[in-house]
DNA sequence: AGGGATACCATGGGCTTTCATGGAATTTCA
DNA sequence: TGAAATTCCATGAAAGCCCATGGTATCCCT
């Protein structure tokens, strides 16, 4: 199943470690995006979740940037660059396809124990099932995805 | 491995010798732009913290802000130039990756205790953390994760 | 098509290295 | 010769690395 875009739900487990398998499925489809064996996390902006995107990606944003405001060093650019990076965390995965998650996002993310993986396209989401379940912006329907892959694991 | 920018968020200490240690992976990313194990500290333009640049990346902002004074011959002129230019520090850190902090940058930025990194792309920024927790011009999910940190440290 | 073997994945544990930080030792210069 | 600054070593904690395991899906062969 490799493709160009993250889909697909997917629930792992934090472990005592803070250690957390990326989903086989979106470590093939960052590494086919960006050829790197790294994820950019960071605190969604409308949501209690973290967005997930391959390193590319966050170049690309990157290089944007910097073009737009070439010469230009008020604070408007001081602001975009200082809260588009300062909040994202540039993290590799090991060889068994695990990140360690920095205290801040666990933090942000309120992620302990399961975590869910949903495929958004370019990116995708990192949710605590608790908030994801609590939120009105999220489909009914899939909180009965995510309510059947929580049964399925006995919670 | 991480990339060729700087992100991320740090929380480090100036300690009695004003001694402080540049986050490891800040320290990669500015080997692997510049090559050196080196670090020019300047106060920011616009805000009240200080700013940090690879050598290479410091002087093409040199000659960019000195590009912008060029026409410019009346009183005012320079007084900003010279506070960037003359208070700004090249500063390489040891082999535990760290910097001693001068007086001068100590003063400008208030840092004593406590000091923030923050990614920022192409540079990073170095903050006393209630100056930027008090700044209006912080976005306030950045100030989110500020307080997460500071909270896992018991501040 | 069935059933056995195989490959892959998520997770756990232990071991090693690195990091941030404190303090001591040594040097430098007034 | 004393004070300040710089270099060196020590340490506890955290991060990363490697191997092991159990379970599930996949392949393959007759």
């Amino acid at each position: 199943m490799r493709g160009r875009f993250f889909s697909g739900t997917y629930m792992n487990q934090v472990d005592a470690k803070h250690r957390l398998s990326v989903p086989a499925t979106f470590r093939e489809t960052i590494e086919t995006r960006s050829g790197s064996r790294t994820v950019v996390l960071a605190p969604a902006e409308h949501a209690p979740c973290l967005v997930g995107y391959d390193i590319g990606h966050f170049e690309a944003v990157h290089a944007e940037i910097a073009a737009r405001f070439a010469g230009d060093f008020g604070p408007g650019r001081g602001n975009l660059a200082r809260t588009l990076f300062a909040s994202a965390e540039t993290l590799g995965y090991d060889d068994n396809g695990r990140i360690i998650l920095p205290p801040i996002l666990l933090e942000l993310g309120e992620l302990s124990g399961p975590a869910l993986f949903l495929g958004a396209g370019d990116y995708f989401e990192l949710w605590a099932p608790g908030l994801l379940l609590a939120s009105d912006d999220v489909d009914p329907r899939l909180k009965r995805v995510v309510r059947a892959l929580m049964q399925a694991r006995g919670l």
